[in-house]
DNA sequence: ATTTTAAAATGACCATTGGCCATTTTTAAT
DNA sequence: ATTAAAAATGGCCAATGGTCATTTTAAAAT
Protein backbone atom coordinates (compact mmCIF):
# COMPACT_ATOMS: atom_id res chain seq x y z
CA UNK A 1 0.00 0.00 0.00
CA UNK A 2 2.96 2.16 0.08
CA UNK A 3 2.90 4.81 -1.91
CA UNK A 4 6.38 3.99 -3.68
CA UNK A 5 5.18 0.77 -5.10
CA UNK A 6 1.87 2.21 -6.18
CA UNK A 7 4.27 5.18 -8.07
CA UNK A 8 6.95 2.38 -9.61
CA UNK A 9 3.22 0.43 -10.36
CA UNK A 10 2.04 3.55 -12.64
CA UNK A 11 5.97 3.95 -13.86
CA UNK A 12 5.09 0.66 -15.82
CA UNK A 13 1.78 1.25 -16.77
CA UNK A 14 3.00 4.74 -18.13
CA UNK A 15 5.51 2.14 -20.08
CA UNK A 16 3.00 -0.11 -21.36
CA UNK A 17 1.02 2.37 -22.32
CA UNK A 18 4.33 3.90 -24.22
CA UNK A 19 5.22 0.49 -25.58
CA UNK A 20 1.16 -0.17 -26.50
CA UNK A 21 1.36 2.77 -28.67
CA UNK A 22 4.54 2.35 -30.56
CA UNK A 23 3.51 -1.09 -31.17
CA UNK A 24 0.42 0.02 -32.98
CA UNK A 25 1.90 2.79 -35.22
CA UNK A 26 4.99 0.61 -35.75
CA UNK A 27 3.14 -2.08 -36.91
CA UNK A 28 0.86 0.00 -39.14
CA UNK A 29 4.08 2.34 -40.69
CA UNK A 30 6.83 0.19 -40.35
CA UNK A 31 9.99 1.22 -38.38
CA UNK A 32 11.76 3.51 -40.88
CA UNK A 33 8.24 5.53 -41.70
CA UNK A 34 7.35 5.86 -37.83
CA UNK A 35 8.54 8.86 -36.13
CA UNK A 36 9.17 9.46 -32.32
CA UNK A 37 6.65 12.14 -32.52
CA UNK A 38 3.65 10.05 -33.92
CA UNK A 39 4.19 7.76 -31.09
CA UNK A 40 3.98 10.57 -28.62
CA UNK A 41 0.90 11.76 -29.94
CA UNK A 42 -0.74 8.19 -29.86
CA UNK A 43 0.51 7.49 -26.50
CA UNK A 44 -1.07 10.80 -25.36
CA UNK A 45 2.61 11.88 -24.21
CA UNK A 46 5.06 14.68 -25.08
CA UNK A 47 8.14 13.29 -27.42
CA UNK A 48 10.41 13.90 -24.56
CA UNK A 49 8.70 11.81 -22.35
CA UNK A 50 8.88 9.14 -24.31
CA UNK A 51 12.95 9.98 -23.66
CA UNK A 52 12.15 9.30 -19.69
CA UNK A 53 11.02 5.68 -20.42
CA UNK A 54 13.64 4.53 -23.80
CA UNK A 55 16.72 5.07 -24.50
CA UNK A 56 16.11 5.78 -27.84
CA UNK A 57 13.68 5.05 -31.03
CA UNK A 58 15.95 1.96 -31.56
CA UNK A 59 15.53 0.52 -27.40
CA UNK A 60 11.99 1.01 -27.94
CA UNK A 61 11.72 -0.95 -31.43
CA UNK A 62 13.97 -3.44 -29.37
CA UNK A 63 11.23 -3.57 -26.43
CA UNK A 64 8.34 -4.28 -29.05
CA UNK A 65 11.24 -7.20 -30.32
CA UNK A 66 11.02 -8.64 -27.03
CA UNK A 67 7.27 -8.70 -26.88
CA UNK A 68 7.66 -10.90 -29.68
CA UNK A 69 9.83 -12.87 -29.09
CA UNK A 70 8.05 -13.72 -25.44
CA UNK A 71 5.00 -14.41 -27.43
CA UNK A 72 6.94 -17.02 -30.13
CA UNK A 73 8.28 -18.75 -27.13
CA UNK A 74 4.74 -19.11 -25.79
CA UNK A 75 3.04 -20.30 -29.15
CA UNK A 76 6.10 -22.48 -29.53
CA UNK A 77 5.50 -23.87 -26.36
CA UNK A 78 1.96 -24.70 -26.88
CA UNK A 79 2.74 -25.89 -30.36
CA UNK A 80 4.36 -28.95 -28.35
CA UNK A 81 3.07 -32.44 -27.33
CA UNK A 82 4.08 -34.98 -24.70
CA UNK A 83 2.77 -37.53 -26.88
CA UNK A 84 4.43 -36.71 -29.91
CA UNK A 85 8.15 -37.71 -30.90
CA UNK A 86 10.77 -35.59 -30.95
CA UNK A 87 10.76 -35.13 -34.77
CA UNK A 88 6.87 -34.65 -34.48
CA UNK A 89 7.19 -31.52 -32.21
CA UNK A 90 10.30 -30.24 -34.34
CA UNK A 91 7.72 -30.09 -37.16
CA UNK A 92 4.61 -28.76 -34.46
CA UNK A 93 7.11 -26.16 -33.21
CA UNK A 94 8.21 -25.17 -37.18
CA UNK A 95 4.22 -24.64 -38.22
CA UNK A 96 3.79 -22.78 -34.85
CA UNK A 97 6.58 -20.08 -36.02
CA UNK A 98 5.36 -20.21 -39.65
CA UNK A 99 1.76 -19.49 -38.64
CA UNK A 100 3.31 -16.68 -36.58
CA UNK A 101 5.00 -15.29 -39.45
CA UNK A 102 1.81 -15.07 -40.90
CA UNK A 103 -0.56 -13.81 -38.65
CA UNK A 104 1.78 -11.75 -36.44
CA UNK A 105 2.94 -9.60 -39.30
CA UNK A 106 4.27 -6.89 -37.23
CA UNK A 107 6.65 -9.16 -34.55
CA UNK A 108 7.92 -10.69 -37.42
CA UNK A 109 9.15 -7.75 -39.05
CA UNK A 110 10.93 -7.04 -35.81
CA UNK A 111 12.43 -10.73 -35.71
CA UNK A 112 13.79 -9.97 -39.30
CA UNK A 113 15.35 -7.02 -38.34
CA UNK A 114 17.02 -8.60 -35.15
CA UNK A 115 18.37 -11.42 -37.57
CA UNK A 116 20.16 -8.55 -39.35
CA UNK A 117 21.47 -6.88 -36.16
CA UNK A 118 24.97 -7.08 -35.65
CA UNK A 119 25.36 -5.95 -31.66
CA UNK A 120 28.20 -5.46 -29.72
CA UNK A 121 28.39 -7.98 -27.01
CA UNK A 122 30.20 -5.66 -24.58
CA UNK A 123 28.14 -3.05 -25.09
CA UNK A 124 24.45 -4.26 -24.95
CA UNK A 125 21.57 -2.02 -24.68
CA UNK A 126 18.81 -2.59 -21.44
CA UNK A 127 16.31 -3.74 -23.93
CA UNK A 128 18.70 -5.18 -26.83
CA UNK A 129 19.60 -7.43 -24.09
CA UNK A 130 16.52 -8.63 -23.07
CA UNK A 131 15.56 -9.30 -26.72
CA UNK A 132 19.10 -11.37 -27.06
CA UNK A 133 18.19 -13.54 -24.15
CA UNK A 134 14.51 -14.61 -25.66
CA UNK A 135 15.56 -15.44 -28.65
CA UNK A 136 17.86 -17.82 -27.25
CA UNK A 137 15.30 -19.24 -25.15
CA UNK A 138 13.36 -19.91 -28.40
CA UNK A 139 15.93 -21.48 -29.66
CA UNK A 140 16.64 -23.78 -26.73
CA UNK A 141 13.40 -24.84 -27.29
CA UNK A 142 15.18 -26.23 -30.55
CA UNK A 143 18.00 -27.67 -28.83
CA UNK A 144 15.93 -29.38 -26.27
CA UNK A 145 13.82 -31.29 -28.68
CA UNK A 146 16.54 -31.82 -30.94
CA UNK A 147 18.31 -33.62 -28.06
CA UNK A 148 15.36 -35.42 -27.37
CA UNK A 149 14.91 -36.91 -30.77
CA UNK A 150 18.30 -38.15 -30.47
CA UNK A 151 17.26 -39.97 -27.56
CA UNK A 152 13.76 -41.58 -28.91
CA UNK A 153 15.23 -42.06 -32.13
CA UNK A 154 12.74 -40.10 -34.38
CA UNK A 155 15.86 -38.20 -35.33
CA UNK A 156 19.28 -39.35 -36.97
CA UNK A 157 21.84 -39.64 -34.04
CA UNK A 158 24.39 -38.15 -36.03
CA UNK A 159 22.94 -34.66 -35.84
CA UNK A 160 24.32 -32.64 -33.14
CA UNK A 161 21.60 -30.76 -31.54
CA UNK A 162 23.47 -27.47 -30.93
CA UNK A 163 24.41 -26.69 -34.37
CA UNK A 164 21.69 -28.17 -36.24
CA UNK A 165 19.47 -26.14 -33.56
CA UNK A 166 20.86 -22.64 -34.83
CA UNK A 167 21.35 -24.06 -38.37
CA UNK A 168 16.98 -25.23 -38.35
CA UNK A 169 16.17 -21.47 -36.90
CA UNK A 170 18.14 -19.21 -39.16
CA UNK A 171 17.07 -21.06 -42.39
CA UNK A 172 13.75 -21.53 -41.90
CA UNK A 173 13.81 -17.54 -40.76
CA UNK A 174 15.55 -17.01 -44.04
CA UNK A 175 12.73 -19.06 -45.59
CA UNK A 176 10.10 -17.55 -43.98
CA UNK A 177 11.15 -14.08 -44.62
CA UNK A 178 11.10 -15.37 -48.30
CA UNK A 179 8.03 -16.35 -47.77
CA UNK A 180 6.60 -13.25 -46.64
CA UNK A 181 8.43 -10.68 -48.54
CA UNK A 182 8.92 -12.14 -52.20
CA UNK A 183 5.51 -14.64 -52.18
CA UNK A 184 4.24 -11.95 -55.12
CA UNK A 185 7.13 -12.53 -57.29
CA UNK A 186 7.72 -15.88 -57.34
CA UNK A 187 4.48 -16.31 -58.24
CA UNK A 188 4.60 -13.68 -61.01
CA UNK A 189 8.15 -14.48 -62.56
CA UNK A 190 7.82 -18.24 -61.27
CA UNK A 191 4.56 -19.07 -60.73
CA UNK A 192 5.39 -21.34 -57.54
CA UNK A 193 3.02 -21.29 -54.75
CA UNK A 194 3.67 -20.78 -50.93
CA UNK A 195 1.89 -23.68 -49.90
CA UNK A 196 4.12 -26.06 -52.66
CA UNK A 197 7.37 -23.84 -51.36
CA UNK A 198 6.18 -24.75 -47.44
CA UNK A 199 5.81 -28.65 -48.56
CA UNK A 200 8.80 -28.35 -49.89
CA UNK A 201 11.08 -27.15 -47.44
CA UNK A 202 9.18 -29.63 -44.70
CA UNK A 203 10.03 -32.55 -47.07
CA UNK A 204 13.64 -30.91 -47.30
CA UNK A 205 13.67 -31.04 -43.78
CA UNK A 206 12.35 -34.43 -42.97
CA UNK A 207 14.94 -35.84 -44.99
CA UNK A 208 17.09 -33.81 -43.12
CA UNK A 209 16.47 -35.01 -39.75
CA UNK A 210 15.28 -38.03 -39.61
CA UNK A 211 17.62 -41.14 -38.71
CA UNK A 212 18.69 -42.73 -42.61
CA UNK B 1 33.01 9.27 -83.39
CA UNK B 2 29.83 11.52 -82.89
CA UNK B 3 29.53 14.00 -79.97
CA UNK B 4 26.71 11.99 -79.18
CA UNK B 5 28.46 8.52 -78.64
CA UNK B 6 30.59 10.56 -76.84
CA UNK B 7 28.75 12.45 -74.62
CA UNK B 8 26.60 9.27 -73.85
CA UNK B 9 29.83 7.06 -73.26
CA UNK B 10 31.23 10.31 -70.50
CA UNK B 11 27.74 10.38 -69.41
CA UNK B 12 28.12 6.47 -68.58
CA UNK B 13 31.69 7.00 -67.03
CA UNK B 14 30.21 9.72 -64.35
CA UNK B 15 27.46 7.66 -63.52
CA UNK B 16 29.83 4.79 -62.82
CA UNK B 17 31.87 7.03 -60.73
CA UNK B 18 29.48 8.04 -58.84
CA UNK B 19 28.40 4.57 -58.08
CA UNK B 20 31.96 3.97 -57.44
CA UNK B 21 32.21 6.34 -54.85
CA UNK B 22 28.76 5.44 -53.24
CA UNK B 23 29.59 1.93 -53.10
CA UNK B 24 33.30 2.90 -50.86
CA UNK B 25 30.54 4.80 -48.96
CA UNK B 26 27.95 2.67 -48.70
CA UNK B 27 30.84 -0.29 -47.67
CA UNK B 28 32.57 1.58 -44.99
CA UNK B 29 29.67 3.27 -43.08
CA UNK B 30 26.62 1.08 -44.04
CA UNK B 31 23.36 1.77 -45.71
CA UNK B 32 22.07 4.69 -42.88
CA UNK B 33 24.83 6.27 -41.46
CA UNK B 34 25.95 7.10 -44.85
CA UNK B 35 24.58 10.44 -46.48
CA UNK B 36 24.02 11.90 -49.86
CA UNK B 37 26.30 14.26 -49.38
CA UNK B 38 29.09 12.23 -47.93
CA UNK B 39 28.86 10.45 -51.49
CA UNK B 40 28.18 13.39 -53.31
CA UNK B 41 31.82 14.57 -51.80
CA UNK B 42 33.89 11.17 -52.46
CA UNK B 43 32.33 12.02 -55.88
CA UNK B 44 33.61 15.15 -56.44
CA UNK B 45 29.88 16.05 -57.20
CA UNK B 46 27.32 18.49 -56.11
CA UNK B 47 24.94 16.39 -54.43
CA UNK B 48 21.92 17.81 -56.42
CA UNK B 49 24.23 16.04 -59.35
CA UNK B 50 23.72 12.52 -57.72
CA UNK B 51 19.89 13.22 -58.40
CA UNK B 52 20.56 13.60 -62.36
CA UNK B 53 21.89 9.77 -62.10
CA UNK B 54 19.92 8.03 -59.34
CA UNK B 55 16.34 8.97 -58.70
CA UNK B 56 17.02 8.33 -54.70
CA UNK B 57 19.34 7.28 -52.12
CA UNK B 58 17.61 3.87 -52.09
CA UNK B 59 17.84 3.26 -56.03
CA UNK B 60 21.78 4.47 -55.87
CA UNK B 61 21.86 1.40 -53.40
CA UNK B 62 19.46 -1.15 -55.19
CA UNK B 63 22.51 0.15 -57.82
CA UNK B 64 25.04 -0.91 -55.70
CA UNK B 65 23.11 -4.56 -54.97
CA UNK B 66 23.09 -5.34 -59.09
CA UNK B 67 26.62 -4.93 -59.01
CA UNK B 68 26.93 -7.56 -56.26
CA UNK B 69 24.40 -9.90 -57.91
CA UNK B 70 26.17 -9.42 -60.91
CA UNK B 71 29.65 -10.26 -59.40
CA UNK B 72 27.72 -13.52 -57.28
CA UNK B 73 26.49 -15.08 -60.35
CA UNK B 74 29.72 -14.89 -61.95
CA UNK B 75 31.45 -16.92 -58.69
CA UNK B 76 28.55 -19.41 -58.34
CA UNK B 77 29.09 -20.06 -62.12
CA UNK B 78 32.76 -20.41 -61.86
CA UNK B 79 32.14 -22.68 -59.61
CA UNK B 80 30.71 -24.80 -61.94
CA UNK B 81 32.27 -28.05 -62.84
CA UNK B 82 31.36 -29.50 -65.90
CA UNK B 83 32.68 -32.48 -64.78
CA UNK B 84 31.58 -32.64 -61.54
CA UNK B 85 28.03 -34.55 -60.59
CA UNK B 86 24.87 -32.23 -60.49
CA UNK B 87 25.17 -32.58 -56.70
CA UNK B 88 28.63 -31.83 -55.87
CA UNK B 89 28.13 -28.50 -58.24
CA UNK B 90 25.23 -27.51 -55.51
CA UNK B 91 27.56 -27.90 -52.98
CA UNK B 92 30.42 -26.04 -55.40
CA UNK B 93 27.94 -23.13 -55.52
CA UNK B 94 27.06 -22.70 -51.94
CA UNK B 95 30.47 -22.74 -51.00
CA UNK B 96 31.34 -20.21 -53.26
CA UNK B 97 28.18 -18.28 -51.25
CA UNK B 98 29.69 -18.90 -48.70
CA UNK B 99 32.86 -17.39 -49.79
CA UNK B 100 31.35 -14.36 -50.72
CA UNK B 101 29.35 -13.94 -47.58
CA UNK B 102 32.38 -13.66 -45.95
CA UNK B 103 34.62 -11.81 -48.98
CA UNK B 104 32.23 -9.45 -50.11
CA UNK B 105 30.28 -7.85 -46.72
CA UNK B 106 29.24 -4.71 -48.59
CA UNK B 107 27.53 -6.96 -51.20
CA UNK B 108 26.44 -9.50 -48.82
CA UNK B 109 24.89 -6.79 -47.13
CA UNK B 110 23.39 -5.48 -49.92
CA UNK B 111 21.84 -8.92 -50.35
CA UNK B 112 20.47 -8.99 -47.00
CA UNK B 113 18.77 -5.73 -47.54
CA UNK B 114 17.27 -6.87 -50.65
CA UNK B 115 16.15 -10.51 -48.88
CA UNK B 116 14.09 -8.26 -46.85
CA UNK B 117 12.22 -5.57 -49.24
CA UNK B 118 9.21 -6.28 -50.31
CA UNK B 119 8.54 -4.17 -53.43
CA UNK B 120 5.49 -3.74 -55.73
CA UNK B 121 5.64 -5.71 -58.47
CA UNK B 122 3.83 -3.14 -60.76
CA UNK B 123 5.78 -0.43 -59.28
CA UNK B 124 9.30 -1.21 -59.54
CA UNK B 125 12.38 1.39 -60.01
CA UNK B 126 14.79 0.87 -62.74
CA UNK B 127 17.46 -0.25 -60.70
CA UNK B 128 14.96 -2.24 -58.29
CA UNK B 129 14.03 -4.16 -61.23
CA UNK B 130 17.50 -4.95 -62.79
CA UNK B 131 18.55 -6.03 -59.48
CA UNK B 132 15.69 -8.01 -59.53
CA UNK B 133 16.05 -9.72 -62.39
CA UNK B 134 19.97 -10.35 -61.51
CA UNK B 135 18.90 -11.98 -58.52
CA UNK B 136 16.47 -14.30 -60.73
CA UNK B 137 19.33 -15.12 -62.71
CA UNK B 138 21.50 -16.39 -59.48
CA UNK B 139 18.37 -18.64 -58.39
CA UNK B 140 18.20 -19.84 -61.91
CA UNK B 141 21.33 -21.53 -61.76
CA UNK B 142 20.07 -23.31 -58.64
CA UNK B 143 17.33 -24.13 -60.36
CA UNK B 144 18.93 -25.93 -63.50
CA UNK B 145 21.37 -27.75 -60.99
CA UNK B 146 19.08 -29.22 -59.26
CA UNK B 147 17.27 -30.37 -62.36
CA UNK B 148 20.76 -31.99 -63.43
CA UNK B 149 20.92 -33.62 -60.29
CA UNK B 150 17.77 -35.36 -60.97
CA UNK B 151 18.58 -36.57 -64.35
CA UNK B 152 22.41 -37.65 -63.38
CA UNK B 153 20.82 -39.29 -60.08
CA UNK B 154 22.94 -37.46 -57.72
CA UNK B 155 19.96 -35.78 -56.34
CA UNK B 156 16.45 -37.12 -54.85
CA UNK B 157 14.08 -37.49 -57.47
CA UNK B 158 11.39 -36.83 -55.32
CA UNK B 159 12.46 -32.85 -55.05
CA UNK B 160 10.83 -30.54 -57.67
CA UNK B 161 13.69 -28.41 -58.82
CA UNK B 162 11.49 -25.32 -58.99
CA UNK B 163 10.63 -25.10 -55.32
CA UNK B 164 13.79 -26.47 -54.01
CA UNK B 165 15.89 -24.04 -55.51
CA UNK B 166 13.99 -21.22 -53.57
CA UNK B 167 13.77 -22.94 -50.51
CA UNK B 168 17.86 -23.18 -50.58
CA UNK B 169 18.81 -19.95 -51.38
CA UNK B 170 16.48 -18.64 -49.14
CA UNK B 171 17.25 -21.05 -46.06
CA UNK B 172 21.31 -20.45 -46.80
CA UNK B 173 21.02 -16.70 -47.03
CA UNK B 174 19.38 -16.63 -43.57
CA UNK B 175 21.92 -19.18 -42.32
CA UNK B 176 24.55 -17.26 -43.98
CA UNK B 177 23.30 -13.93 -42.21
CA UNK B 178 23.50 -15.88 -38.89
CA UNK B 179 26.71 -16.62 -39.28
CA UNK B 180 27.65 -13.14 -40.82
CA UNK B 181 26.22 -11.27 -37.37
CA UNK B 182 25.87 -13.59 -34.64
CA UNK B 183 28.85 -15.59 -34.95
CA UNK B 184 30.67 -13.50 -31.80
CA UNK B 185 26.84 -14.27 -30.05
CA UNK B 186 26.63 -17.71 -30.23
CA UNK B 187 30.22 -18.21 -29.67
CA UNK B 188 29.94 -16.50 -26.06
CA UNK B 189 26.38 -17.93 -25.46
CA UNK B 190 26.60 -21.08 -27.14
CA UNK B 191 30.21 -22.21 -27.39
CA UNK B 192 29.54 -23.32 -30.88
CA UNK B 193 31.69 -22.25 -33.72
CA UNK B 194 31.45 -21.19 -37.24
CA UNK B 195 32.92 -24.15 -38.79
CA UNK B 196 30.78 -26.73 -36.67
CA UNK B 197 27.63 -24.26 -37.86
CA UNK B 198 28.70 -24.64 -41.73
CA UNK B 199 29.33 -28.39 -41.41
CA UNK B 200 26.31 -29.16 -39.80
CA UNK B 201 24.45 -27.16 -42.55
CA UNK B 202 25.91 -29.25 -45.14
CA UNK B 203 25.56 -32.26 -43.39
CA UNK B 204 21.87 -31.65 -43.20
CA UNK B 205 21.50 -30.15 -46.87
CA UNK B 206 23.44 -33.30 -48.22
CA UNK B 207 20.68 -36.28 -46.17
CA UNK B 208 17.74 -33.47 -47.85
CA UNK B 209 19.38 -33.78 -51.57
CA UNK B 210 21.00 -37.33 -51.97
CA UNK B 211 18.41 -39.93 -52.47
CA UNK B 212 17.56 -41.95 -50.16
C1' DA C 1 34.08 35.13 -83.80
C1' DT C 2 29.59 35.78 -81.86
C1' DT C 3 25.20 34.45 -80.51
C1' DT C 4 21.90 31.05 -79.38
C1' DT C 5 20.49 26.85 -77.46
C1' DA C 6 20.82 22.83 -74.83
C1' DA C 7 22.95 20.02 -71.35
C1' DA C 8 25.03 19.62 -66.99
C1' DA C 9 26.09 20.97 -62.49
C1' DT C 10 25.49 23.63 -58.51
C1' DG C 11 24.35 24.77 -53.75
C1' DA C 12 21.06 27.31 -51.21
C1' DC C 13 16.93 26.00 -49.37
C1' DC C 14 13.10 23.19 -47.35
C1' DA C 15 10.77 19.74 -44.51
C1' DT C 16 11.28 15.97 -41.57
C1' DT C 17 13.01 13.94 -37.65
C1' DG C 18 15.86 11.89 -33.68
C1' DG C 19 17.39 13.49 -29.71
C1' DC C 20 18.32 17.05 -25.89
C1' DC C 21 17.51 20.02 -22.05
C1' DA C 22 16.02 24.27 -19.58
C1' DT C 23 11.73 25.18 -17.79
C1' DT C 24 7.20 24.15 -16.02
C1' DT C 25 3.87 21.24 -13.86
C1' DT C 26 2.54 17.77 -10.76
C1' DT C 27 2.95 15.09 -6.71
C1' DA C 28 4.71 13.91 -2.27
C1' DA C 29 6.95 15.13 2.07
C1' DT C 30 7.70 18.37 5.69
C1' DA D 1 1.62 26.46 3.46
C1' DT D 2 6.26 25.45 2.08
C1' DT D 3 9.82 22.72 0.28
C1' DA D 4 11.65 19.02 -2.39
C1' DA D 5 11.50 15.61 -5.74
C1' DA D 6 9.55 13.47 -9.73
C1' DA D 7 7.49 13.80 -14.09
C1' DA D 8 6.38 15.98 -18.22
C1' DT D 9 6.82 19.44 -21.60
C1' DG D 10 7.90 21.57 -25.98
C1' DG D 11 11.08 24.59 -28.08
C1' DC D 12 15.36 23.90 -30.02
C1' DC D 13 19.31 21.92 -32.66
C1' DA D 14 21.85 19.28 -36.02
C1' DA D 15 21.66 16.02 -39.58
C1' DT D 16 19.84 14.70 -43.81
C1' DG D 17 17.04 13.34 -48.10
C1' DG D 18 15.41 15.65 -51.67
C1' DT D 19 14.19 19.90 -54.83
C1' DC D 20 14.79 23.64 -57.91
C1' DA D 21 15.99 28.26 -59.59
C1' DT D 22 20.23 29.78 -61.14
C1' DT D 23 24.78 29.34 -63.07
C1' DT D 24 28.22 27.13 -65.76
C1' DT D 25 29.78 24.54 -69.56
C1' DA D 26 29.61 22.77 -74.07
C1' DA D 27 27.67 22.36 -78.63
C1' DA D 28 25.28 24.34 -82.62
C1' DA D 29 23.98 28.02 -85.49
C1' DT D 30 24.81 32.35 -87.55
Amino acid sequence: MGVLERKEREKKQRRNAILDAAEKIFFQQGLFNTSMDSIAKEAEFSKGTLYLYFKNKEELYRAVLLRGFILLEQKLKEALHDDASAYQNIINISTAYYKFSQDEDGYFNAILSYQDDEFDIDNLEVESGKSLKAGNRVIQILIDNIEKGRQDGSIDSNINPLESAFVLWSQFTGFLQMLKKKREIIDHYFSVSQENLLETYFLLVEKALRPR
